[in-house]
DNA sequence: TGACTTCTGGTCAAGATGACTATATGATGT
DNA sequence: ACATCATATAGTCATCTTGACCAGAAGTCA
């Protein structure tokens, strides 16, 4: 009754973009996922992922993976969960351990794209490999629960953005229409932003104001008020080049 | 540049049961260890685990390496973080899946301990092994914060208990007081409690109400309205044998 | 110039929350 | 038997939050 193979490590990555969905011409959540090349669930879509390198660490692989198969790297990195069920994997025993990011949109249409690697509308997968489509089931209620105390939408967007692009990202992860003044007085009280001064112009109507994510506002992760990030602080990328019209 | 060996996997359980102090007088949280009687941090105090049998469920890990430390079953379980860092274990890399737990207080004055077993107050641990310190301090902080909005107080208590009993477990949790009109007005709001017209007799004072925890109120876990647990139900162990007061 | 659209500041009512007051009810001691 | 005591439990009040909604502001466009 002894198993001599120990199980094998993997690490794999749930990647959210927004795009614009021809179906219903909003925007929604969108996915990249590969077509798996081997044996279990051959010719299947699956997560991006790979086995755990075994030099490197866990988020680094997740970005890794996110890196290899996008081309892209994550505005937003979190571990997920790790699922470990003794029969979600045929042949020998795999424990995954998964991380969600979130990319920034207009890159994500610059996204490598080829035979193997598309994006998906998250509410529309197709079958997937393994225990996937539960995992990803996962990650959006997750995403979809953090993105109502926390202040990871603006990982959608670009270094600046309006009060109304931030609330188009709230509408599509949440999935219903929110009122723009209520959403302004939400987001002015919590300090989450702050305004650049600049304005976008160009637009058929008053030009609304442009704001900066608030750094110093502290993310608020973890235990205590201890300003170092729990368990290990999900990545927050800087951004570095700003380009925005008077 | 190579590393031909594979990370190893392990399961550890953060575990925590209330139990009186005699140092502040009031109810806090206590957690069990083990003696490290092997060479990295040998003597130090870590945390109950061990390495993951190739045949078992990781929940189930975790339940039998806190069955076979204390003697008890938890009465809540659920996954905690995976910890994988290259620094965190000297030696071959590690990779941790760590569970927390709660324990029934009354059963956890029953629990075994030894030269190699100790129970310790959650807020004055001596230093731990490996990043042990780290990985309560985190679980510490996921209890606080799910006591708060979730209904896993009770995982404390019995079958039956009074609202006082059920506020003194959020008090010593959140370590403040609470007042006893408001409390009853929240709890009774929120359903997760049922009226079992007994009451507690014997106290000196007005006999208070025996409640009963209301398994039918869906306990909200994961996403969707879905009533399966996720990623895994959070075990909620329900009891089988009454025992009260008229 | 006027129509149109979104931005943005403000009001209002309903509900939630914290502080606090007051009465209910049994055990205990004399 | 009765007063005392401690907690149980009901209710009040002011404050804060949240959703619904109204209205003026400020650009583009025909």
């Amino acid at each position: 009754m002894t198993d001599p193979r120990p199980p094998v490590l993997a690490v794999s990555t749930v990647i959210f973009a927004l795009r614009p969905d021809a179906e219903s011409g909003f925007m929604t959540l969108w996915l990249p996922l590969v077509r798996r090349t081997r044996d279990p669930y051959l010719g299947l879509w699956a997560l991006p992922g790979g086995w755990l390198p075994p030099e490197e660490e866990l988020s680094a692989a997740a970005a890794s993976t996110l890196r290899e198969t996008t081309g892209l790297s994550p505005k937003y990195l979190e571990q997920l969960y790790t699922f470990g069920d003794l029969s979600r994997s045929p042949g020998s025993r795999v424990v995954s351990i998964v991380y969600w990011a979130l990319v920034q949109s207009t890159e994500a249409d610059l996204a490598a794209v080829d035979e193997n690697v598309q994006w998906f509308p998250a509410d529309r997968l197709p079958e997937l490999a393994f225990d996937h489509n539960h995992i990803v089931e996962y990650a959006l209620w997750r995403l979809r629960t953090k993105v109502e105390y926390s202040r990871i939408a603006h990982a959608f967007l670009g270094e600046t953005f309006t009060l109304a692009q931030l609330r188009d990202v709230h509408e599509a992860v949440l999935r219903r229409a929110l009122d723009p003044a209520n959403f302004r007085r939400m987001i002015e009280s919590t300090g989450t932003v702050v305004d650049t001064g600049l304005r976008l112009a160009g637009v058929p109507h008053r030009p609304p104001r442009l704001y900066r994510y608030n750094d110093s506002h502290s993310l608020a992760e973890g235990p205590l008020g201890s300003a170092v990030g729990w368990p290990e602080t999900p990545l927050q990328s800087t951004p570095h080049s700003p380009r925005s019209t008077t």
